[in-house]
RNA sequence: GGUUCCGUGGUGUAGCGGUUAUCACGUCUGCCUGUCACGCAGAAGAUCGCGAGUUCGAUUCUCGUCGGAACCGCCA
């Protein structure tokens, strides 16, 4: 007799006498004849005992999440049940032991449970062993496998980097870890393996991976959490072709490895100026069209006060267009949507309707040319809505952006079924920050510019391109990575261009610059969000889906309560006193 | 740091300035030999998140607080 997983029993076990161990997921007692649905990892299988039988007694005690190891034979069943995969058979218990009991549970586990997440976050372990956590799970650890087995085939080596690391205040809030044997000093937690993974490249590595944890002190979002995992790649002697080409194959294998899906290569690639023009995001969701119309010019000589003075001020007029839904959005909806519209810092919302004449909030101060204009400018039909959003470039693509999305939506324009992978490229070197009020690295300051764009680092930030790419399948940005500078040169004017001094260089990334003198390769790389990768093929818009034991969105852990007050002797062991 | 929403038996909900606090699932007891959302009958189970205020009276209104969710900022 062996041990079983309950779904590979099927009719040609019948009359086999097997072992089996589970919990148990529902009881069904007819006053006699009793059935117990039994559910291991694999499935569940259903287990009948009659009153007869020795172990009827016992059978009766079971409840719900009970343990039991299950001696029995495999039984062809009189009535199928085709929603089981083990529906045509059931198993005549013979030798029965509860292995454990259980409390009376806080929430149903089944798939259909009414539990809200922060009840089912605070009982973990139940919840995970719901069907739809298991298959997550699976899928997660599939989509792991077939990263270490596509990268290994490719020559790339697992390497792993430290978790306690120096804090380099550029980019995101480091988690903090006092150090018990140096008083006063604190190590950081990696926000991502960075600048391991270069040093790895001029330790002669060539060709490195890890499925590295990463840590960012920053507020939470659907999805992000505080840690989280990227598959973390950096090769040497490549250029942003070669680093592409292995990422996207990469992708492709993953998604055929985990979920049979196939994926045609080459993805297409579009520039970081036309994502943002026509879609308003760095990271278009390519699933519905619907892009931005750029409309300033027809409102040239506008009589529409609010306009005049957005193009006085060197703003510009923007449009989308709802094909065929004039007649789906009321006063009310449209308030709605000018509400939304404003948490990203739109002034407004205007809008037009193309009925039997051009109505909507402006269409009364719009000239004949300037409606016949628009309306062969954006080829509008008959019952179509156009919403506009005025005011600086930066609020109008991602006020129009995230309306565009919306609208996707509500609209069901949105084919769920579909996966739209495409590349980012040619991000720019630098933003400007406000609140800093200097140029800043816009990925990171070891970033390449493009070759093109080297001689105006200095002259001319807020015009150089780097070597910069990021994936972005259905929306979300599923990696991201660049070339690096490796000559030295290149690599003074980008710190000069962000108005680093030298002292501050040395302070910073004193030890990184330094290696960069000994030889460093060429070399680039990227790094996926294996998180986001699983929640794109797990089809769930929430990454504590995805995460065995996630955080909330306070980063805290409901079951175990992290983060926690710690004993006074703790803190005076690593030399820290907190404020009162 | 900001905005919005939520908190009522174990779970999910209804509700209201004065109720015996609604319903479903679950739990328990009894009956039931082919169920698989088993069925039938009955029972237990609630500090209405916590604190203060308004009021004759607050689960309901106000403020605060704690917890949860989404978004903006932030996330090189």
């Amino acid at each position: 007799m062996k041990k079983i997983q309950n779904v590979t029993l099927s009719k040609k076990n019948v009359g086999e006498t097997v072992e089996l161990y589970g919990w148990v997921a529902k009881k069904r007692n007819l006053g006699g004849l009793l059935f117990i649905d039994l559910r291991d990892r694999s499935g569940i299988v259903q287990l009948v005992v009659r009153p007869e039988d020795a172990v009827y007694e016992m059978a009766e005690t079971v409840r719900n999440e009970y343990v039991l190891k299950v001696e029995g034979t495999v039984l062809e069943r009189e009535s199928k049940n085709d929603k089981l995969a083990t529906g045509e058979i059931e198993v005549q218990v013979e030798g029965l032991t509860i292995l454990n009991t259980s409390l009376e549970l806080p929430f149903e586990v089944s798939e259909d449970t009414t539990a809200l997440e922060d009840t089912r976050l605070k009982y973990r372990y139940l919840d995970l062993r719901r069907t739809r956590l298991q298959e997550i799970m699976r899928l997660r650890h599939k989509i792991a496998l077939a990263t270490r087995n596509f990268l290994d085939k490719e020559g790339f080596l697992e390497i792993e980097t430290p978790i306690l690391c120096k804090s380099t205040p550029e980019g995101a809030r480091d988690y903090l870890v006092p150090s018990r044997v140096n008083d006063g000093k604190f190590y950081a937690l990696p926000q991502s393996p960075q600048i391991f993974k270069q040093l790895l490249m001029v330790g002669g590595m060539e060709k490195y991976f890890q499925i590295a944890k990463c840590f960012r002190d920053e507020d939470l979002r659907a999805d992000r959490q505080p840690e989280f995992t990227q598959i973390d790649i950096e090769m040497s002697f490549v250029e942003e072709d070669d680093v592409m080409d292995v990422a996207e194959r990469l992708v492709a294998s993953v998604f055929k490895e985990a979920k049979g899906i196939e994926v045609s290569l080459p993805l297409r690639r579009m520039k970081y100026t036309d994502a943002i023009n026509l879609y308003g995001s760095d990271k278009p969701d390519l699933r519905f069209d619907m892009p931005i119309e750029e409309i300033s010019s027809i409102f040239t000589n506008t009589e529409i006060a609010f306009l005049k003075a957005v193009l006085e001020e060197n703003g510009m007029i923007n449009a989308i267009v709802a094909k065929n839904c004039a007649d789906k959005y009321s006063r009310k909806e449209i308030d709605k949507l000018t509400d939304y519209v404003k948490t990203y810092r739109a002034g407004g919302l205007a809008y037009l309707k193309l009925e039997e004449e051009m109505t909507g909030s402006i269409a009364k101060l719009l000239s004949d040319k300037e409606k016949s204009e628009i309306i062969s400018a954006l080829q509008l039909e008959k019952n179509d809505m156009v919403f506009i959003i005025s005011g600086k470039k930066e609020i109008v693509k991602t006020s129009l952006g995230a309306l565009r999305l919306k609208l996707g939506r509500d609209l069901e324009l949105i084919d769920k079924t579909k996966y739209e992978m495409l590349w980012v490229v040619d991000f720019p070197s630098f933003e400007y920050s406000e609140e800093e009020g200097r140029f800043v690295a816009c990925h990171h300051p070891f970033t390449s510019p493009k070759d093109e764009d080297v001689n105006k680092l200095i002259s001319d930030p807020g015009n150089c391109y780097s070597k910069a790419y990021d994936i972005v399948i259905n929306g979300y940005e599923a990696g991201g990575g660049s070339i690096r500078i490796h000559n030295q040169e290149v690599q003074n004017k980008m710190f000069e261009a962000l108005g680093l001094k030298d002292e501050e260089i040395k302070e910073k990334f004193g030890f990184f610059v330094d290696a960069l003198k000994y030889g460093t390769p060429p070399h680039g790389g990227l790094a996926f969000g294996l998180d986001r990768l699983t929640m794109l093929l797990a089809e769930t818009e929430n990454i504590r889906d995805v995460i065995a034991f996630p955080k909330t969105a306070s980063a805290s852990c409901l079951m175990s309560e992290a983060p926690n007050i710690v004993a006074e002797k703790q803190l005076e062991e690593l030399h820290i006193s907190l404020k009162k």
